[in-house]
DNA sequence: ATGGTGGGCTACCCA
């Protein structure tokens, strides 16, 4: 079972490199982000087309937007929520079977929460964490036994998740509010797979900023996209992939698709 | 301290 998770930044702008993806990953299920399209423009004949005929989305204008295509029978999950009173495409669940068990898939885009990280002077600081609270309460009654955690968390938690943990302390996505708060919406009962992979001392990132030209050579990442499992499926993980060199495809995202792997 | 680059959409919003 091969479940891709990426923020692709525009999926109308990006449906040719989601077919090289596709080609390169061969992947079951894909988890996106940021697919910035209202779901009566949604691309569904597009992507039926490249194989995925069970398709769920949860879209609107400009803005946010989730999707979660698949090979395989998914159903929507009821566990889809809204969070923060707004209705604004950052979560979306499907449940399937897995060798014979239940399992649901959450598909999260967590507000990025601005430049400022002070939530008294920046609303979308103190919104990010409202949702970083509400979503760990949550999840504290909500888990199911068999669950998979995806998505653009908007937060790179650990040391070695940016290049330069003391240089980004005060910079949004590795402010020590964010990162306790991501802390303890993981201890709600998941397991950080990426983690269980690669080491943490080890550097790892799925993110790239737009405005460094020159990316690869500096290499100024920080690994704000995630993979987590309830620990009943430890056992069956197998592998993680980050697809790295998607971020030198033509016209690409700043996140790089993500890979997990169950067997 | 500043500005650097993208997408959506047509006025600036968001990342």
């Amino acid at each position: 079972m091969r479940i891709i998770s990426w923020n692709i930044n525009s999926l109308r702008l990006r449906l040719p490199l989601l077919k090289e993806l596709i080609q390169l990953a061969n992947p079951d299920i894909i988890c996106l982000q940021e697919t910035k399209v209202p779901d009566p423009l949604f691309p569904k004949e597009d992507i039926e087309a490249l194989g995925y005929p069970y398709i769920v989305y949860r879209g609107m204008k400009s803005y946010n937007g989730v999707c979660i295509l698949s090979k395989h029978p998914i159903e929507l999950s009821s566990l889809t929520k809204d969070w923060c009173g707004q209705e604004d495409c950052r979560h979306i669940a499907v449940d399937f079977d897995f060798l014979g068990k239940p399992v649901t898939l959450h598909n999260f885009y967590v507000p990025a929460g601005g430049d400022e990280p002070d939530p008294d002077v920046n609303p979308k600081f103190q919104h990010k964490l409202n949702f970083l609270q509400e979503v760990t309460a949550w999840f504290k009654d909500n888990l199911s036994q068999n669950s998979i955690l995806v998505g653009d968390l908007n937060i790179a938690p650990l040391e070695h998740d940016v290049w330069s943990h003391k240089q980004l302390l005060k910079i949004v996505s590795h402010t020590p509010i964010e990162t306790k708060g991501l802390t303890a919406w993981l201890k709600t009962g998941f397991v950080d797979a990426m983690r269980e992979i690669v080491p943490s001392s080890e550097k790892l990132y799925t993110w790239w900023s737009y405005r460094n030209k020159d990316w690869e050579k500096t290499n100024r990442g920080r690994r704000l996209d995630h993979l987590w499992i309830t620990p009943t499926l430890v056992p069956y993980l197998q592998a993680i992939t980050v697809y790295k060199e998607v971020r030198n495809w033509e016209k690409p995202s700043d996140h790089v698709p993500i890979l997990l792997e169950l067997k």
